[in-house]
RNA sequence: GCUCGGGUGGUGGAAUAGGUAGACACGCAGGACUUAAAAUCCUGUGGACAGUAAUGUCCGUACGGGUUCGAUUCCCGUCCCGAGCACCA
């Protein structure tokens, strides 16, 4: 019997599916773990072989924990709203329900032949009602919701109303955006609509005024992490900034929370490090400036990290969005002013991105007062100066900052250096080190002491605080669009009221249009009734990562109807033990899902603070793309090594024409009517393709689907090469060059069992040391490997130990049945086939992981004497602890020994076969 | 500009509490089996030099220094590649 994969594959998946092998359900008396991938968003283009990757690895990892006595939660779904296939609809008509239910089949069908040991029965979707229920529901969750900065956690809106009732807003401490103060009595005093706009600002949902990410050709807002550079993630459209009101979510209240609760997840230091930039926390104060525009004085705030410069602020700047402009502007400036806010409105956010350091600015006629100097300072306006941040001012410290160093040069302000010795000639002196001079108190001092000492002085002069701010903006949460989760939201007199949780889902209606309606609302404006009990709905959805914020609780408990899992299953599964996903997720996802989670557990529905234990980020897969030579003004292609003779052109071909570099040219001349004559110059008979990495597009010609590598080498093999390729986090080309070897292994691993006949030659012979040894190793190596998610070194250890175990011509079965369950994560298909044909049924999965036992790997070095004559003679690298005179007599002789070792005593030697390789003196 | 990774044969990659560099695989070359092919198996394969040969010597982990008896691994500097952030005061 040869090892025909097709049938074996075929037979083991119907088979798995149809006794669900791999249902898991709570087994209090199992120790649970949790294995997740980032679910897939189901796109029309199919997998390529790149999407499995991290499937494979966390096949592998579940596969291996279920052999090692736990009880796996290994569930799969999809990420099913989301904007190309409303672009899609858009374009052809076709409704995304039935776009999305064509993907995901396709989809299924493609996981399906990879063997994965997923529960199908908790597989979920996004965009199933039953589903966004509770997406809709932890919305309505946050709109009832404010953050007690005192208690540092989420509490109801009840409380804050019986706070405001007894003494106003001016004690609580809370995340909020609430310009004024108020009093007990004001507040009884406000009409409804008053009181529903001031808790609107203590919402961790709220609807408010803000600056968003406008893209004009999706028609739509987006959230930080969709833009990049200036322009949309999803199809590179520009985006302007515009202020609009938008659904947004109090992330920023968790910045602080978010920033500590890295400190224990075992994530990479680079993913960390991604997430605290994204927090951005900056330590500083807040300083008061008198500011004066020569009629009247306001007291103005602005943030700094080195208030020890403040003897060096010679100038002020704000914001050209900020709300302090017109106030500061004088008549007399006013038209500069104003020439000057058209021109930074015709920028587009992305000029703003790519022209940095461009040096602008205009003078308002104001002055401020610098408090400690008492001279009077310049308020300029300047669009390097952020509104968003901080206060949408600065202070000006151009001798030790870069920017206001280049703004003070182009606008000849004064630049006074506060650090002895430091020459600023030339450029600021950023650096945070050195002596203080020119600073009155603080002469002296170095600049490490100088920041507490000018932070405390600012406050014992009641001239400012404390105060630490983080980048991290409260997420947009309204999209113009049509695919997503609607808001359980209607309008009663233009006030915004949740729906009762009673009423969820709020269903999406099926429209026939998905474009924008005429007046430029959003699509659901075109749906007939979309009300609620006569009032108008809603008509943004949510964005892509509401759905995905919390997917992994509904794995916990899929089809609870009452909650969005129950105290129980979430009791027993708590959190994911191990994430496997793609870094691109990093500052939007997985902060999300954080900030997502921790608000659940502000309310008690979860258990755990913190969503993911383990994270281990896959690399990408990168298309290795093929070329022709053709040379120039005629029919005729040339092999690569002979191309330089020659003035080509260079052509992509379908990596599917090619096989280890070489064209099929039969193939290659069917591929494309303008190639039917084409002429060859071949290099020893065959023609070879040049290559080169790119990502992995259609247009590339480069793309490889996994079904083509299934049904030519089988999953296993596909499934063992993915791993083989290269260390998992490690982005790597797709390259089928060295595919045949992992298939040629798992031949010779089948002829461990079956002769060339096909008659089974396992024996029940009892085996001996030797090949004990070599399967000892194996248990050790493979064990640790997995933990160590190294699964390419396992790979050649199996190579290593299927070889050695052939060359001893050894089939027994007390080797044979441990080895099975080795490679079962790996290979599970022929692993099951094997187990069955050991007579072992019904399922490997079933299995235990071989226990393994240290003696069989011992070296006992007193069987290999020292024999010395210039070379020691050991099995394997060991520590000897010898005494004074044997090592005297084990380094006579050994020049090179003696030399290192003149005058100093030995305590240890450390040898391998024939070479001393460590002395410790 | 800042932060974090990373540079090892023709190729993918092994090996770092410092200790036989190049495991394993691909590719290539030679051989066996075969009428032939496929499949399978065996041998060789970092470079240079010497030798009929067994073998030996030297050089080799981006580059230049340092620590050490010993460095791919640790330290300092330089170059290159990748990822992320990017006027965050």
């Amino acid at each position: 019997m040869e090892y025909n994969f097709f049938e074996i594959e075929k037979k083991w998946q119907s088979f798995w599916s149809s006794h669900k092998t791999f249902k898991v359900d709570i087994e209090p008396s199992k120790p649970k773990f949790y294995v997740l991938d980032m679910f897939p968003y189901p796109s029309g283009a199919g997998l390529h072989v790149g999407h499995p990757l991290g499937y494979i690895a966390s096949d592998i990892y579940s596969r291996f924990k279920r052999l090692k006595g736990f009880n796996v939660l290994h569930p799969m779904g999809y990420d099913a709203f989301g904007l190309p296939t409303e672009q899609y609809a858009i374009q052809t008509g076709q409704p995304p329900e039935q776009t999305t239910a064509n993907n995901i089949k396709r989809y299924r069908e493609q996981l399906d032949k990879l063997g994965f040991s997923y529960d199908w029965e908790r597989e979920i979707c996004t965009c199933d009602p039953s589903y966004y229920k509770w997406t809709q529901w932890a919305f309505l969750k946050m709109f009832h919701h404010w953050y007690n900065t005192d208690s540092g956690k989420a509490e109801p809106v009840e409380n804050l109303i019986k706070e405001f009732e007894r003494h106003g807003n001016s004690k609580i401490k809370a995340a909020h955006h609430c310009p004024d103060l108020f009093s007990a009595e004001e507040w009884k005093s406000f009409t409804e609509k008053e009181k529903e706009d001031v808790l609107m600002c203590y919402r961790i949902a709220y609807l408010g005024e803000t600056s968003v990410n406008w893209c004009p050709a999706l028609g739509t807002v987006l959230a930080n992490d969709e833009v990049k550079e200036g322009v949309s993630v999803r199809g590179g459209y520009p985006v302007v900034q515009k202020k609009m009101k938008q659904w947004q979510l109090r992330v920023s209240a968790y910045a602080e929370r978010l920033l500590e609760g890295l400190e224990d997840l075992a994530w990479s230091d680079s993913l960390k490090e991604m997430q605290r930039n994204w927090i951005g926390k900056s330590e500083g104060a807040e300083m008061e400036f008198s500011v004066s525009n020569g009629s009247d004085t306001f007291s103005m705030t602005v943030f700094t990290t080195r208030a020890d410069t403040i003897f060096g602020v010679t100038f002020m700047v704000l914001a050209p969005e900020s709300d302090w402009v017109e106030k500061l502007t004088v008549p007399e400036r006013k038209k500069q002013v104003q020439e000057y806010l058209d021109y930074v409105k015709t920028k587009t956010e992305r000029e703003r991105m790519t022209q940095t350091h461009r040096v602008t600015g205009v003078f308002t006629g104001s002055y401020a007062l610098n408090p400690f100097t008492g001279n009077q300072i310049p308020f300029w306006i300047s669009e390097y100066v952020l509104a968003g941040y901080g206060t949408g001012a600065i202070m000006a410290v151009p001798a030790h900052d870069s920017r206001d160093y280049i703004f003070a040069k182009t606008y000849d302000l004064p630049i006074v250096p506060l650090i002895e010795g430091c020459d600023v000639s030339m450029g600021s002196f950023d650096a945070k080190e050195g002596v203080m001079c020119n600073s009155g108190f603080l002469n002296g001092l170095s600049v490490q002491e100088a920041i507490p000492a000018a932070i405390e002085e600012v406050e014992r002069r009641k001239l400012g605080h404390r105060k630490i701010n983080y980048r991290l903006r409260d997420a947009i949460f309204s999209r113009q669009r049509y695919w997503g989760e609607p808001f359980p939201i209607y309008y009663q007199n233009e006030i915004p009221r949740p729906l009762p949780e009673t009423s969820l889902p709020l269903k999406l209606p099926g429209l026939y249009s998905f474009k924008p309606s005429s007046n430029g609302e959003p699509p659901l404006a075109n749906a007939k009734n979309w009300t609620y009990e006569g009032y108008p709905l809603e008509k943004s959805t949510m964005p892509g990562f509401a759905g995905s914020s919390a997917y992994y609780l509904r794995y916990m408990d899929p089809w609870n109807t009452e909650c969005l899992v129950s105290e129980q299953a979430n009791h027993y599964w708590q959190d994911v033990d191990l994430y496997i996903g793609g870094t691109e997720h990093a500052t939007g996802h997985l902060i999300y899902s954080r900030f997502w989670n921790k608000f659940l557990y502000d309310l008690g529905f979860v258990c755990k603070d913190e969503p993911f234990k383990k994270l281990v980020n896959q690399g990408m897969i990168q298309g290795r793309s093929n070329f022709v030579y053709r040379i120039k003004n005629t029919n005729t292609f040339v092999s690569l090594n002979l191309k330089d003779n020659y003035e080509t052109t260079e052509i992509h071909v379908d990596v599917n024409l090619v096989q280890n570099d070489r064209l099929d040219t039969e193939a290659f001349r069917a591929w494309n009517p303008e190639y039917k004559n084409a002429e060859f110059i071949l290099e020893e008979g065959t023609y070879i393709c040049g290559w080169g990495i790119e990502k992995m597009s259609k247009s590339m010609f480069n793309v490889v689907n996994p079904d083509t590598i299934c049904a030519q080498y089988g999953a296993d093999t596909l499934r063992m090469y993915e791993m083989f390729l290269g260390p998992l986090e490690q982005s790597k080309p797709w390259d089928t060059n060295g595919i045949d070897g992992v298939h040629r292994f798992l031949k010779k691993f089948w002829r461990l069992f079956f002769d060339n006949n096909g008659s089974n030659i396992v024996s029940n012979e009892k085996p001996d040391a030797k090949e004990l040894k070599i399967l000892h190793n194996l248990i050790h190596k493979v064990e640790e490997d997995i933990e160590h998610f190294s699964f390419n070194t396992t790979i050649s250890a199996f190579m290593i130990s299927v070889n050695k175990l052939t060359d001893l011509d050894c089939h027994k079965k007390d080797i044979l049945e441990p080895l099975v369950v080795l490679i079962s994560p790996y290979a599970p298909h022929i692993a099951e086939e094997l187990w069955a044909q050991l007579g072992r049924i019904p399922s490997v999965a079933n299995a235990n992981f071989p226990v393994f036992d240290p003696e069989f790997t011992k070296e006992n070095f007193y069987e290999y004497p020292v024999s010395f004559n210039g070379k020691l003679r050991f099995k394997r690298s060991m520590d000897l602890t010898l005494k004074k005179e044997e090592i005297e007599k084990l380094i006579q002789g050994d020049e090179r020994t003696l030399k290192y070792t003149e005058g100093k005593s030995i305590k240890k030697i450390i040898v391998v076969p024939g070479k001393i390789i460590n002395i410790v003196v």
